[in-house]
Parts: structure tokens; sequence; C-alpha cells
DNA sequence: TTATTGTATCAGCAATTAATGATATGATGA
DNA sequence: TCATCATATCATTAATTGCTGATACAATAA
């Protein structure tokens, strides 16, 4: 349990990057860097589930890092702001500098693991 | 489940977010961006407790994040890489847009969220 | 209206995770 | 050596989370 004040402010950063922390998240974010993507357009492009993929959707929507238009009976999502993207890049940098070291980090799992023992970097 | 090529990279992103997709966490790095401290300061100027506290280390060194340094019985912690710092004022400067839609997200709960319904922002 | 297509929601399950308390290790000083 | 202080690890528990399948809702077309 925190102690100090500022509890808000640290609660808003992790949630914005829990956001951002799951794989299927971050592949439908990815989609969306390339601009207006539907939903059955953002399921093709993933391969996620079609009920997955609404899940995501309405969890980054929440989160406000995604906005909705509806067209017709297409609902179309994109980012909703430009800084998303130099987040993820910003993130990318870092990424270059401690790979291994994430990569190697054995406190979480993702889905990649399976080849981390037969495919070192 | 994700379908194309490059899940190792996304996997790699959201392993890094989820290192920094908790308040804890966020706490000690943001004590360590005024540079290194101890185990025990960190304990005192976080307020979690003491195992808690070696636990999320053990995580964010795992991940890359931190570096450690013995000195006599103390441990020193501090930021691995300057990177650290621009990628949490990258988030800052988007929250700041996006912080209502953040703040009123549903899908992942903080320590925050009873200060919530009382407190609106 | 009815059928069809696109999207959202819901319940349940399996797995992950943060926190705690107890204990172990490791370094220093007496 | 022994006692003490600083840090790390371990087992357990409670809560969260992602996924699936089924179903509901919404918009268009026939």
């Amino acid at each position: 349990m925190l102690l100090n004040s500022g509890v808000t402010a640290l609660s808003l950063r992790a949630k914005l990057f829990r956001g951002l922390a799951d794989s299927s998240r971050l592949a439908i974010l990815d989609v969306l860097r390339a601009g207006p993507r539907s939903v059955s357009q953002i399921v093709e492009l993933t391969g996620l589930s079609q009920s997955n993929t609404s899940n995501h959707l309405a969890c980054l929507m929440d989160c406000g890092l995604i906005a909705r238009e509806q067209q017709g009976r297409y609902v179309f999502y994109r980012l909703s702001d430009e800084k998303i993207k130099g987040l993820l890049e910003t993130a990318d940098e870092l990424l270059a500098e401690v790979a291994r070291g994430v990569y190697e980090c054995t406190h979480y799992t993702t889905e990649s693991d399976q080849d981390h023992k037969e495919n070192q970097i």
C-alpha cells in the first residue's frame, strides 16, 4: 500500500501502462497506427477472436487510447491521440537498449515465452 | 491468439509496459528518478513493505529497468537508462490529454478507485 | 417484417499476479 | 564467533485478467 500523496497520479499512469501491457492490445494499436479500421478488419488483421477483440477495444476506449466512429453497421476505431505513437516509439527506443533484460524477465510471461528457450536472441 | 509475425516484438513491448503497469513499481521508479537509493530508503519513501519492495525490485531488475550496486550491506538501485525518464514523461504528456478517459476506465482497478466515486476529477 | 451481417455483452474458466508473513542469506560490528 | 542489520526468497492467499462460447443488440438488405 502506498503511503503518500500522488497516489492518484501513479494509479493513472499505471492504468495507462496496463492498457498498453498486453500483446493483443498492442497488436490492435499497431493496426490502428496505419489509420482507422473497423472491428472486422481488426479481427482479420490481428487474428484475435471477435469477442476478444471487442473486449480489448472496449478497454482501450475506456482508457482513452482510441476513439470510435460508427459508419452504417461498421464501427471504425482510430488512435485518439498522436502522442500514442510517440509513446510506442519511445518504448521501442528503450527496448533497443534493455531488450535483453526484458526478454529474459521471468516475472511476467507472454505467449512468446515458448520460443524463449529454443530461440535465443 | 495472435496470427502474424512480430509477435515477439509485441510481447517485448507488452512486457516492458507491464513492468510499468503497477502503482508500486511506478512509485519506486519515481523515487529512483532523483538518483540511486537503497532498499531501505525506497521502503521508507514509498511506504511499501520490505518484502513487497524487494519483489518489485526483482521484477524491475529482471525487466532491465533498474540496475543494482552493492555497497556494504546496502544495495543501491538506480534507473538503468535515462530513456526511462523520457518514457514516463511522454506518458504524462499523453495522460494530460486522455486523463479523463483513463481515470474513468473500468477495465482495470487501482488502489485509488475507492476515491473514484466520491472525488470526481 | 424478416434475415443477415457487424458489433457488443455476459458468464465461467484458467492463469497470472500483488501482497503478506515467515524465513533465509549476507554483510558488518562487537 | 556471535549478534544485528539489510536484503532476498518462499509459500500462501485473494484478487485480477484474458479468453471462449453463447447470446444480445443494431443496422442494413431482401
